[in-house]
DNA sequence: GCCATTACTTACAAATTTGTATGTATCCCA
DNA sequence: TGGGATACATACAAATTTGTAAGTAATGGC
């Protein structure tokens, strides 16, 4: 989530991965808490303080940086208001709304694998 | 991919996540090497040498985890044959098939994406 | 006895990600 | 003049993940 070193292999790695559109898609929505803040974005739009209210257990940093790296995907939109004190309003892109239904498909084989596969 | 300390916040944050079948999901197939190792895998059975050398980029000790963690989580089967040397095989499981037509749309909409979100 | 093969395991280091705490700029209001 | 509110940014440490290199057990063949 910080700059990254360019030649490691880790990073070499990587290239070969961004290849494949599954990958490029997994990673897209993959982050820590980027599915949090998808969800909590669905159908409204929210200025930064309600988000940080909303995820209180998240730190603030990481909220930032999440919400930065979805908005360089382009699935979150970012409107800044020139007032003091600032505003800052997020919304999800349609891109970001074309994955809701597969997302639920994925919740659902979830649901399911999960109810079948109990690990305590 | 190791053990890990039970207390750090880190972990604490990771519980709530596995309350969401979505997360719990993303989680199964979101390991840095998981969805290429089931790409490969898909209507085929391989053993573990035949694993190793499709992925000479990947280390030997990661392919090792990301097996584990696979047959762990219910989507490759693992089979040991008393011979020696020693011979396993690797195969999907159906929870694991049931996952393709999903991940399709995914790829999909990851190519969409890409295409009209040119980075560079 | 010695070597090769297979499927790992282990120790340790490097890279990356996340958390914690503190600081910043702006302007309005008392 | 001194807060207070908002949306961050920054420095540094802790946690986690990945890479690298070397080792292991069993047995068949030479």
């Amino acid at each position: 989530m910080a700059t990254r070193k360019v030649n490691s292999t880790y990073t070499r790695n990587e290239q070969s991965l961004f290849e494949c559109d599954l990958s490029y898609a997994i990673n897209k929505i993959g982050g820590r808490w980027k599915l949090q803040i998808l969800s909590m974005l669905e159908n409204r739009t929210l200025r930064f303080t309600a988000l940080k209210k909303e995820f209180a257990f998240m730190s603030e940093r990481m909220l930032t940086l999440q919400l930065r790296a979805l908005e360089q995907d382009g699935l979150v939109k970012r409107t800044v208001y020139a007032e003091v004190p600032p505003r800052v309003e997020y919304e999800l892109t349609n891109t970001a709304m074309e994955l809701w239904p597969i997302l639920n498909q994925l919740s659902q084989w979830g649901s399911k694998q999960r109810s079948s596969h109990r690990e305590l």
